[in-house]
DNA sequence: AGGTCGGCCTGGCAGC
DNA sequence: TGCTGCCAGGCCGACC
């Protein structure tokens, strides 16, 4: 499932083959997809327009077009991005067909690119944000500070824990208080941490707070260096996986030993998720229940 | 208002 | 073997 990471190297990935080309045909073939506007209003808004820049915040793949038009582009749960594919790949929800890069002398710039979003579970949407403020107020309505910002210390964390009782993973799942972190980086900076995800989020001392934002850095930081994790759907966009599933410390590793002390490593659920955790380095909180 | 839970969706798999 | 039903989970809306 793409979080951060995933997202990041989609977008490293992308942003090279699509900027500065124009969308000439797009085709939204779930009208799920684009909801609350009908496929055609979607079309109809974005044909003929460059992509100016393709950005990232959170989760977010940001499409910034001409005219000063945005497409919020959200993967959720099943979603890939494919560049030139063989055929139509199953599950296609979304075709876009660029033309030739503005300005381009090289053969590969003057070749059109074609695109498609894949979605199995049909969880994924794309929205459209029109005109100046649209997308800032959008993204600041939905997503606190990334991790990589320079404002995400250990005192940003001590302010959005302050006074909740809610496990720490669930704070970790908030996009509104921390964007891109998802189930799996969840699991591996918590663990990175020594901190139990069960634990009371307000009650965290500074210095679990400070481990835990190298933890949330160092786990994201090594994820995109991996160029992200394939569990089941994701793919780079040129259908090649990523690696850091095998990087994985404690995520999906119920049975096995933790690496860095030994201990067994099991499988609770945490925030109503399933939740990996080596509970000899992250002690548990006193009336924890292990389910399974 | 914070916290929790169900709904969305479908492939995969456990269990009969 | 083939069917049923449950599970996975990001995000949102409903409810306590």
């Amino acid at each position: 499932m793409p979080e951060l990471p995933e997202v990041e190297t989609i977008r490293r990935q992308l942003a090279p083959l699509v900027e500065s080309r124009a969308l000439l045909e797009v085709a939204i073939l779930d009208e799920r997809w684009s909801r609350p506007l009908h496929p055609r209003e979607l079309e109809e808004a974005l044909r003929g327009r460059t992509v100016e820049r393709l950005g990232r915040r959170g989760k977010y793949l940001l499409w910034g077009f001409s005219g000063d038009i945005h497409l919020a582009q959200h993967l959720r749960m099943t979603g890939s991005v494919l560049v030139d594919p063989d055929g139509e790949p199953p599950y296609t929800r979304v075709r876009m067909r660029f033309g030739a890069r503005r300005g381009a002398g090289a053969a590969g710039q003057r070749r059109q690119v074609s695109l498609v979003v894949t979605d199995p579970r049909r969880f994924g949407t794309g929205e459209l944000l029109v005109g100046g403020d649209a997308l800032e107020r959008f993204l600041d309505e939905r997503l606190g500070l990334e991790p990589f910002d320079e404002g995400f210390t250990s005192a940003y964390l001590r302010e959005i824990v302050r006074g909740r009782t809610a496990p720490i993973k669930a704070v970790l799942l908030d996009q509104r208080r921390v964007a891109g972190v998802g189930n799996i980086y969840a699991d591996e900076a918590l663990h990175r941490a020594g901190i139990h995800p069960l634990r009371p989020a307000g009650k965290l001392t500074g210095a679990q707070l400070e481990r835990l934002r190298e933890g949330i850095v160092g786990a994201l930081a090594a994820g995109i260096d991996a160029r992200g994790a394939s569990i089941d759907d994701f793919r780079h966009v040129d259908g090649v996986r990523g690696s850091f599933q095998d990087e994985f410390r404690v995520h999906l590793r119920a049975g096995e030993s933790c690496g860095v002390c030994g201990g067994p490593i099991v499988k609770i659920v945490a925030a109503g998720r399933g939740t990996y955790v080596c509970e000899r380095c992250q002690r548990p909180p006193r009336q924890a229940r292990r389910t399974r």
